[in-house]
RNA sequence: GGCCCGAUGGCGGAGUGGUUACGCAGAGGACUGCAAAUCCUUGCACGCCGGUUCGAUUCCGGCUCGGGCCUCCA
């Protein structure tokens, strides 16, 4: 039994899928317009390890997981125009760059990933249908979602209406009936990407988009809803707006889950901040990816996690040490009081320390496997990348050095390959050789 | 200002009404030609003030500090 907490609720419960055989789940994914940076892989390393969970309790084909990519968006043509090309060239780069990160850090792919451009028939359909039911309004090209038409509007950040505006920083467009009414629809001036429509050529708001998506992939009501925690207003908050009004009050998800933030210092890393480290940036200066994802994974995906590079080294060591428990065994059975880890609200440092305890290589390497962790060779773990054979030679003149007794020489030929990052380990068995 | 969240040892980080996990780093030891790896041992904490309780780090209230959202944001 999963138990899971829920942010509209403010409390963990038990996770009961509307449909065992089709359970529903929706993550935000990127903005494509620049690379992805660590405070933005963890939703998708936390979100693919709930994926993993579920679907070892319900059955490989039981989820179906949606990650979104927006690839229409003010930021993306400003950067298009920045470099003087279309937008789809920046979308199509980025969202490369997106996919081989998150490769990278483990994270499989979703069932589906929706595009906000090829969705757009679907977004004007629902526009349609929420203006006809007195949820919105067109003015000066612009269509608007009517907030005062929504009774329970605030319910999943827990702020009433005028708390809202009392802390308003934004100036009040002219058009809007009510300040707090937000954009489902705005105009593009000519040369900017754009859509026919009845209220004539323009772009979706980023709220609808997914809103759209979700009702057309995966239904009215879906199971759970995830994304990191500032998006809870007024991104989300808008979502349930719109998705309710437009489906008779039918609630959008069942279960909405956010992760927190990666913290640089006191604060968040963000990229307003300036304050970013990216897994590429990372990447390429030889840390690899699953020592990443095990750093995502070391706090409880609602805590803040702050980022150094003594988290990155001990996530390294803590891997060491797991592979060359699970070496290159079959993966066995699933350790069960891993799974019971996961299973409360997803308790990935309860799980990581049981790892940690876990003896028998086949267990091990089952259990990681549901935290994306061990899933390459022990080889590869610890060789990857180098010149084998050159090691060798090397080794075998060290030996024929420690048979001669001139340990000067042993030692000297141990200096240079650590000087090259390789470490030499004498056992019972003979000498053996990894990256450090 | 409003609404949320957090405060655990040098660092990371779970958890619990009553013997306070675990990991990393540190110290000591075993092993080793010396190392490395491994194993053993080991010191170190529950922000402050009240309350409830036989007993609170854990529950309640207040305070202090920190963070987040209210604008794009994972």
């Amino acid at each position: 039994m999963i138990r899971l907490y829920d942010t509209l609720a403010r409390e963990k419960r038990p996770f009961v899928p509307l449909n065992k055989e089709r359970i529903t789940m929706y993550v935000c994914g990127p903005t494509v317009y620049g690379r992805a940076h660590i405070g933005n892989a963890r939703p998708a390393v936390v979100f693919d390890t709930l994926a993993r969970l579920i679907r070892h309790e319900y059955g490989e084909n039981s989820l179906v997981y949606a990650r979104n990519v927006t690839d229409v968006d003010d930021k993306i043509i400003a950067a298009a125009e920045a470099e003087g090309v279309e937008p789809s060239i920046i979308t199509k780069r980025y969202e490369r760059h997106y996919v081989e990160d998150m490769a990278a850090l483990g994270v499989a792919p979703p069932t589906i990933a929706p595009h906000a451009t090829q969705e757009i028939g679907p977004m004007i359909g629902m526009i349609e249908r929420l203006i006809g039911l007195g949820h919105a309004y067109e003015a000066e090209g612009h269509v608007l979602f009517s907030v005062p038409s929504d009774p329970d509007y605030g319910v999943l950040s827990r702020r009433d209406r005028d708390a809202m505006l009392a802390g308003a920083r934004v100036e009040v467009a002219p058009y809007k009936r009510d300040p707090a009414d937000f954009v489902m629809w705005k105009p593009s001036e000519d040369g900017v990407i754009g859509w026919d429509s009845p209220w004539g050529r323009g772009r979706p708001g980023w709220h609808l988009e997914c809103s759209a998506m979700i009702e057309r992939h995966l239904g009215e009501t879906i199971d759970i809803h995830g994304g990191g925690l500032d998006l809870i207003f007024p991104h989300h908050e808008n979502e349930i707006a719109q998705s309710r009004s437009a489906h008779a009050g039918a609630p959008l998800a069942r279960f909405w889950i956010h992760n927190g933030f990666v913290d640089m210092g006191a604060e968040k890393m963000s990229k307003s901040l300036g304050n970013i480290v990216t897994p590429a940036e990372l990447l390429a200066e030889g840390h690899k990816g699953e020592t990443l994802r095990l750093a995502l994974l070391s706090a409880h995906y609602r805590q803040p996690l702050p980022w150094t590079e003594a988290l990155i080294a001990q996530a390294k060591t803590i891997l060491d040490r797991l592979y060359r428990t699970a070496g290159d065994a079959t993966p066995g059975k699933i350790d069960g009081v891993v799974i019971d880890a996961l299973s409360d609200d997803l308790n990935t440092p309860a799980a990581l320390t049981r790892l940690q305890a876990i003896a028998d290589p086949g267990t091990l390497k089952a259990s990681a496997a549901l935290l994306g962790l061990l899933e390459s060779s022990a080889e590869d773990w610890f060789q990857s990348g180098a010149n084998a054979s050159a090691i060798e030679r090397r080794i075998a003149d060290r030996v024929e050095a420690k048979k001669q007794r001139d340990f000067a020489a042993a030692d000297r030929i141990r200096e240079e390959l650590k000087a090259e990052g390789i470490i030499l380990e004498d056992g019972p068995g003979g000498t053996t050789w990894r990256r450090e």
